[in-house]
DNA sequence: ACTCTGGTACGATCCACATCGAACAATACC
DNA sequence: GGTATTGTTCGATGTGGATCGTACCAGAGT
């Protein structure tokens, strides 16, 4: 079930975790700010430089939140220089909860998520 | 969009509130105690009495979630003598966010979910 | 070397919430 | 009437989390 170390890409700093247990999933997914992250994540497939997010936030609380998504499994970081590219870890996702992905991102946005 | 009073059954003591917007129902169904109430429900075809939850916390906490759940859009209660049957509101839960709670019920129950 | 730039880490603050016990209310039963 | 039974409501309490500012760190560029 561990990943053979020949296959294991080396370069990767963080193994990704397994993804979180379902009330510790949905925790992550509760708050507006982090949907919002997930929504714009999902619409690009490119991953996306932290900085680059529209959220009314300070970059710390912004650093928090990531990190909250990628400890739930949400999400994937790399480093690419001075920037950390962030991307979904939409195939594990599928694979551990087929079809709550898609259905949160059918769900309407929250319209202005400030407050 | 709004239901037409003349086919709003009037008789109904509580109108059912329509199902929150995404973060709140996320919020609500974060909660290992209502993510299990949850699975109760949905197990049981016939409603259920509040009493006959098998959760690790008083009934007053009991009374919280429940009360957490219903202003969500979750639930459904109605009294019946002395004690308030619980009902799954599947149909509406389904209409507004098709495929998330068949997707919840299908992933993995936690553990011993007391703590 | 210095200086941005992008991000993390730490402390502090504030607020929401899960929990409890006790008091209360309403129905059923004797 | 009284007494269970079933739930709600109301403090009070403790904990966790969302937020911020500041300090810090690592690359990139000059």
């Amino acid at each position: 079930m561990t990943i053979p170390a020949a296959l294991d890409h080396g370069d990767r700093s963080e193994v990704a975790p397994p993804v979180a247990g379902i009330s510790t999933l949905l925790q992550a997914l509760a708050d507006p700010i982090r949907l919002e992250l997930l929504r714009a994540l999902a619409s690009s497939s490119q991953p996306v430089a932290c900085g680059s997010f529209q959220v009314p936030v300070t970059k710390s609380t912004l650093s928090h939140h990531f990190r909250v998504l990628r400890e739930a499994g949400v999400i994937e970081q790399r480093c690419d220089g001075t920037r950390k590219l962030t991307s979904l870890r939409r195939h594990d996702l599928d694979a551990c909860y087929p079809g709550l992905l898609d259905s949160l991102l059918r769900a309407p946005a929250e319209v202005g998520a400030s407050h």
